[in-house]
DNA sequence: GGGAGAATTCCG
DNA sequence: GGAATTCTCCCA
């Protein structure tokens, strides 16, 4: 962000200060387009809030004029002062555009970190703070409202007048004790609105506009629930959270509780707390999280309740976002975009499943929600609660460094036990030759015996479609995208190929492209394939499959829930979307069918997401009278990651995990940025990516500690058309970096077509 | 010197 | 981000 600049460059000569004066000075940031601020002045009539709604205060929107053609644009008042300026130097603010501010003081302040932290403008972190449906007024419309002034009243009965019309709509108006559309007068009157149109004209009523609501909305009300009662690990957490509370700081807190430890009870008591101080909380979930039940959960428990997610439409949006403002709510359960609820008197942030990966937002401004709420937090000066099984190695090292508490909740509710886990050997030849399937032997036995027991059973397959690659088993021909050059997955049930990265599918060939053999191969296992395998191993079972492609329309997730519950469905299976929140007491077993797709990635996180996520989904059994056992397939038993999530010892891979990063530099031992350089020429973005990590290298000669890796092809070198290359930025610490990129990018313009995206704290390394 | 097109500057 | 201004190159 670049610093203000002053209009002069030395202190004005003593001509100049003939022109300065006292003036009302509005600091506006325009929302897209230029970046810095930029100072207008401020019309009488704008500045006094005794002249209607939309007056000028900090946290409105603006339309002012900019550049040489004076274009209006849209800015964010940011700041407003009366200061000693030269009037003649300045515009002045065109219209006031908000009737209420968008933002407060505080929220301005968070935006600017934003835009500082993660290097990007400060009205683009404005433009995604705000809904679209807030900054269009969704749901709202301007009516012009006619009133009689004040002095007209006085004299009207002397007044002559044009028309016997206009005197009886002048005498109704000033009669009717309220305000009047000119439908609404003309109506009343039964005139048209000629005559009202001639009383405004001669100034003999007046008009202002006014926004209002062009829909009600109906109240959900769920059925009221009272508090559980709180275990001892429960409770000395509650007790922890409410010290924070009570103690008026912020406080970072990491809530560590295997799944099924009871996490959200913890939350609801202590959020019951924060309202009874007439405060409000904001509750983060994962965006896949946000069902119906979550916000029943709370809606059980809350009288004012707000969700914000982004399949919401704009009106639902703007709608609940003044109801926050207004104060109306209690509590605002949503996804990443909710931690910049304009909650008045905000008292806790609750971010649920914190190391979840959709906190982290893939398009500019890339911030990780749980890192501003901790920002917020500090600056509102109130506690943060990280709640996770699995906690992030970022957060969970500020644990150790006592930056942040540790709250544990060690054992499940009713103190049942965690579910047996056991690894499956895939390269042993005993399990291999049973079948050339994904199901081998052992998991096979152990399905039977739990299908036996009246027992369900959940598969997870971490890979959508039927067979993963395409091949010729004469020449070696994959079936590629064209776009993305990743090889397309076959899709049975639409009998069509289709590359996962983008849209682009084919029909499946019928000879080979290239030598015309007609022994086209389907290889690899894909949950299609998986579920074609059960259905034929297990024919007098139900199964249902789950994942993007079955999922498609809106509510049928919830319905195999419900369905899986009811326990029509004996086996479940799917990609991670089941691996995620469910809780079915019935499910004895889980299969976990490949645990090393993610092992291998070239990403260092690959362990910790592979740890989540058999970490996760084996918390879905043992959750009732039954217990419950976990098999995991896997090529690399030994690997640390499946060896720790097998005696569910996050500790250990934490330990063990950290001990790695701290020798590579990685996060959270270090800071990292990515630049990610794209465009449809290959060579042009080779070229620029080469370019600017030139300028970075020389931005950082002679400064200690800091590397920069690339460029590279990425790790998906090619997608929807564009390559892709990218340069990685380590150091100690953050700030030595950010100010590199800046330097280095800052009047530099890229050739069009190549665009670049800097990442700081990047979770996607593909 | 002047015109066209590219590069750069600046916007309050 | 876009328009105005400045720079640069070519030709006469």
């Amino acid at each position: 962000m670049s610093k203000q600049q002053s209009l002069f460059d030395d202190a004005p000569a003593e001509w100049e200060l003939d022109a300065q004066s006292q003036r009302l000075v509005a600091t506006v940031v325009l929302g897209e387009g230029a970046t810095g601020e930029y100072d207008y002045l401020v019309p009488e009539a704008l500045s006094d809030r005794e002249r209607g709604e939309y007056f000028l205060e900090v946290g409105r929107r603006v339309r002012v004029p900019f550049g040489r053609s004076n274009r209006k644009v849209v800015g964010y008042c940011v700041a407003l002062e009366t200061k000693l300026v030269d009037a003649a130097r300045l515009k002045s603010v065109a219209e006031v555009i908000d009737a209420h501010a968008l933002l407060s003081p505080a929220m301005l302040r968070l935006t600017r970190w934003m835009a500082d932290y993660y290097l990007c403008k400060w009205g683009e972190v404005l433009e995604a703070v705000v809904p679209a449906g807030v900054r269009l007024l969704a749901g709202t419309r301007k009516v012009t409202l006619l009133a009689v002034p004040e002095d007209v009243r006085e004299t009207m009965g002397q007044l002559k007048l044009g028309s016997p019309q206009q005197r009886k709509a002048l005498d109704y108006l000033a009669g009717c004790g309220r305000t009047l559309t000119t439908a609404q007068l003309a109506d009343a009157v039964g005139c048209t609105a000629g005559p009202i149109k001639q009383l405004l004209k001669k100034g003999l009523i007046e008009s202002h506009e006014k926004r209002v609501r062009s829909g009600e909305f109906d109240e959900i009300t769920a059925e009221r629930e009272s508090p559980l009662v709180l275990n001892e690990d429960q409770q000395r957490a509650f007790d922890a959270i409410n010290a924070a509370l009570e103690s008026g700081e912020a406080r970072g807190m990491v809530l560590f509780g295997v799944t099924g430890s009871g996490k959200t009870e913890v939350y609801l008591q202590a959020i019951e707390r924060v309202v009874g101080y007439g405060r409000q909380a904001i509750v983060l979930v994962p965006e896949i999280s946000l069902t119906p039940q979550t916000v029943r959960r709370f809606r059980a428990r809350f009288d004012g309740v707000a969700v914000l997610h982004s399949h919401q439409s704009h009106v639902e949006r703007h709608r609940e976002w003044q109801r926050i403002a207004r104060g109306e709510v209690q509590v605002v359960v949503g996804a990443r975009s909710a931690v910049f609820a304009p909650t008045p008197n905000l008292g806790l942030i609750v971010v649920d499943e914190e190391h979840e990966s959709s906190f982290k937002q893939d398009s500019s401004p890339r911030y990780h929600a749980r890192d501003v709420a901790w920002q917020r937090a500090q600056a509102e000066e109130i506690p943060l609660v990280l709640g996770s099984a699995t906690p992030s190695l970022e957060s969970w090292y500020k644990t150790e460094q006592s930056e942040f508490a540790r709250l544990d909740l060690p054992s499940r509710v009713s103190n049942r036990p965690l579910p047996d886990v056991v690894t499956v050997d895939l390269r042993d030849s005993a399990h291999t030759k049973f079948s050339r399937g994904a199901i081998s032997r052992p998991l096979h036995q152990a399905m039977v015996a739990a299908l036996r027991d009246q027992g369900q059973v959940i598969l997870l397959l971490n890979r959508r479609g039927f067979s993963t690659h395409v091949q010729c088993p004469a020449c070696g021909y994959v079936a590629e995208c064209p776009a993305c050059e990743m090889s397309l997955t076959f899709h049975r049930q639409e009998s069509i190929l289709r590359c996962h990265y983008c849209d682009y599918h084919e029909p499946p060939p019928v000879n080979c492209p290239d030598c015309k053999s007609p022994a086209i191969r389907y290889g690899g296992m894909g949950t299609q394939k998986l579920e074609a395998e059960v259905l034929a191993r297990f024919p007098e079972h139900t199964c249902e499959r789950m994942d993007t492609d079955s999922m498609r329309k809106a509510g049928s997730h919830q319905q195999v829930l419900d369905r899986f519950s009811k326990g029509e469905i004996d086996i479940l299976l799917g990609t991670q979307m089941i691996a995620k929140g469910l809780d079915f007491p019935n499910v004895t077993l889980v299969g976990v069918i490949n645990a090393d797709t993610a092992l291998h990635l070239p990403d260092f996180r690959a362990g910790e997401r592979t740890f989540q996520l058999v970490a996760q989904v084996a918390g879905r059994t043992g959750r009732g009278e039954k217990g419950g056992r976990v098999l995991v397939q896997t090529l690399s038993p030994e690997h640390m990651a499946i060896r720790a999530a097998v005696r569910h010892d996050f500790e250990m891979f934490a330990e063990e995990d950290l001990t790695t990063r701290r020798q590579l530099g990685y996060p959270p031992f270090g800071s990292m940025i990515r630049i990610l350089v794209r465009g449809p020429a290959e060579e042009t973005a080779r070229a620029v990516a080469e370019g600017l990590a030139e300028r970075l290298k020389r931005e950082v000669t002679g400064e200690e500690g800091i590397r920069i890796m690339g460029p590279a092809a990425a790790a998906i070198p090619k997608l929807r058309d564009h390559y892709r290359f990218q340069i990685q930025l380590q150091a100690p610490t953050l700030d030595p970096l950010r100010s590199a990129v800046q330097r280095a990018t800052t009047r530099w313009k890229v050739p069009d077509g190549v665009f670049l995206a800097v990442d700081v704290d990047p979770w996607d390394m593909m």
